[in-house]
RNA sequence: GGUCCCAUCGUCUAGCGGUCUAGGACGUGGCCCUCUCAAGGCUAAAACACGGGUUCGAUUCCCGUUGGGACCGCCA
């Protein structure tokens, strides 16, 4: 039984992943792992007009970042339009569809005069019964959608959703160009597929009842569904461009973890508990649809920012070092193909993880260890290096020239008796070391600071502050 | 306009008739820690949309109102 569980994913590429579609691929990927069923990637490209390989390319490429596996695929419906055919040329000859010869411009008409008489918006139906070809025009296919009875969309999420089937309308199936359209294709992949449980968005759930006629005229079982609530932006409309970044890349370049993305995603709209941080493993384990809300959910980028911060934390140093490599790069700090030190780049990293909310800022935050020469800040200049400041420095940079534990500890009985022999307390001293070696007055412990910038440097721009003061 | 969906703090949510003086998280304020910044700890303010039922008892069940959203395309 669980081994049968076949779920897709089946984005248009008529643009990047973004956030939406992300969720509802998570939420597929996790009830296959979860069932230990297949997850199938199919490209629902029969707009022509509007899709392009340039956007599967880059929809596999954020699958691939947040790690979502599939098992098959990606297919391509324009691959299969031939298949398409077959089934409506097999819908006509039943006479369970029809040519209309209504034109897309008569149609547009009656539609915007539908909504001027505040009539409801539906294909009337004319070409129903129409006997002969019209000629001259390039006829459509449309469903015959059974006009009497209801229908009802039995789904895991909302359970029973009851439809009027006098209210749904006699849908395109296949394009005066000849190709098909989606509510139909969708219907035929799923079915050839073998699709046991449709996961998709809430947007989807009025189409439902047309796609299920599909399958009763084609004689399919019905798949499970389970129609999961909206995202939405702040001003609580479907989450847009207008709303800042939507692509799932994006995050990847503004330094965000896949798995803190893939963390906060699942937890719009889906709980265990109160739990908020859980591994892959414990999603996998954990998910269930009786869990998942009914009502859509606003996406809060602070939230998220927060989320990152936690994975960035909990991330080890090592790993973190590769991963920020990249955005060294992309803020100048180190040319491309440069190679580091990855050891000591990880004992940097080290100090400041618990301060970086992304790899972008971990990058920045990076700099003033891996440079040269450190950049002053000017007011932290002005307040830390000056003539009260001075002696200090020169006592300091003395003591530690004849100083060889660069450690944490080694260094700590150095920085305590300097500050007693001054009368100081510890900032007085600390402040305008931590300006001398990162330029600025906000940095991890002035001993770690030390301990990563090691001897050599760190006499270096002592030298250069006492030096800067004189 | 029609159809459908939805409704707990600003936001994400827990709650599946009594445990609710409604819990957690983000964010916000305060305090503590402290060499700065973080992290961490403590703490405060902050919600059951409204009106009817059902029930001994409703945040929880039903109906309505209001509000929000989605869909209504030869887009998916």
């Amino acid at each position: 039984m669980t081994d049968t569980i076949r779920v897709r994913f089946a984005p248009s590429p008529t643009g990047h992943l973004h956030i939406g579609g992300a969720r509802t691929a998570l939420f597929n990927w996790l009830y296959a792992r979860h069932n230990g069923g297949t997850f199938v990637l199919r490209i629902e490209d029969t707009d022509r007009t509007r899709s392009t390989d340039e956007y599967i390319e880059a929809i596999i490429e954020g699958m691939k970042w947040l790690n979502l596996e599939w098992q098959e695929g990606p297919f391509r419906q324009t691959d299969r339009f031939g298949v398409y055919r077959d089934y409506v040329e097999k819908l006509v000859q039943e006479g369970k569809a029809y040519h209309c010869y209504c034109s897309a411009e008569e149609l547009e008409q009656r539609r915007h005069l539908a909504i001027a008489q505040g009539k409801p918006q539906k294909y009337d139906g004319r070409c129903r019964d129409l006997k002969d070809p019209v000629p001259g025009r390039n006829p459509v296919v449309r469903f015959r959608t059974p006009q009497q009875g209801e229908t009802v969309v039995d789904d895991l999420i909302r359970g029973s959703v009851v439809f009027e089937n006098s209210q749904l309308d006699d849908l395109i199936i296949l394009r005066s160009d000849n190709t098909p359209t989606y509510n139909f294709t969708v219907v035929v992949d799923d079915v050839d597929m073998r699709i046991t449980h449709v996961i998709r968005g809430d947007d989807h759930l009025n189409n439902t009842p047309k796609q299920i006629h599909i399958y009763r005229a084609l004689g399919y079982e019905i798949p499970k569904f389970a129609h999961l609530p909206m995202i939405l932006g702040a001003d609580k409309t479907r989450l847009s461009k207008r709303h800042g970044a939507t692509s799932v890349m994006a995050y990847y370049e503004m330094g965000y973890l896949p798995d803190a993305l893939v963390n906060y995603l699942v937890r719009l709209g889906w709980s265990h508990g109160d739990q908020e941080v859980f591994s892959r493993e414990e999603l996998i384990n954990y998910f269930s649809f009786e869990n998942v809300g009914n009502a859509a959910a606003v996406f809060n980028p602070e939230k998220l920012l927060w989320l990152n911060q936690q994975y960035i934390m909990a991330t080890p140093p090592e790993k973190l070092a590769e991963l920020v490599t990249p955005f060294l790069v992309k803020e100048t700090i180190i040319a491309e193909g440069q190679a580091l030190d990855m050891a000591w780049l990880a004992r940097a990293v080290k100090t400041l993880q618990e301060r970086a909310k992304t790899l972008v800022e971990l990058a920045k935050s990076l700099r003033y260890y891996i440079v040269e020469e450190v950049t002053f800040d000017e007011k932290a200049k002005e307040k830390f290096l000056n003539d009260k400041s001075l002696p200090l420095l020169k006592d300091l940079n003395n003591a530690l020239a004849s100083h060889a534990d660069f450690s944490h500890a080694g260094l700590e009985p150095v920085f305590k008796a300097l500050v007693e022999k001054h009368g100081v307390k510890l900032g007085a001293l600390a402040q305008p070391v931590r300006v001398a070696m990162t330029g600025g007055t906000e940095s991890p412990g002035i001993y770690e600071v030390l301990e990563v910038i090691g001897k050599e440097k760190a006499l270096k721009r002592l030298e250069k502050a006492v030096s800067i003061i004189a």
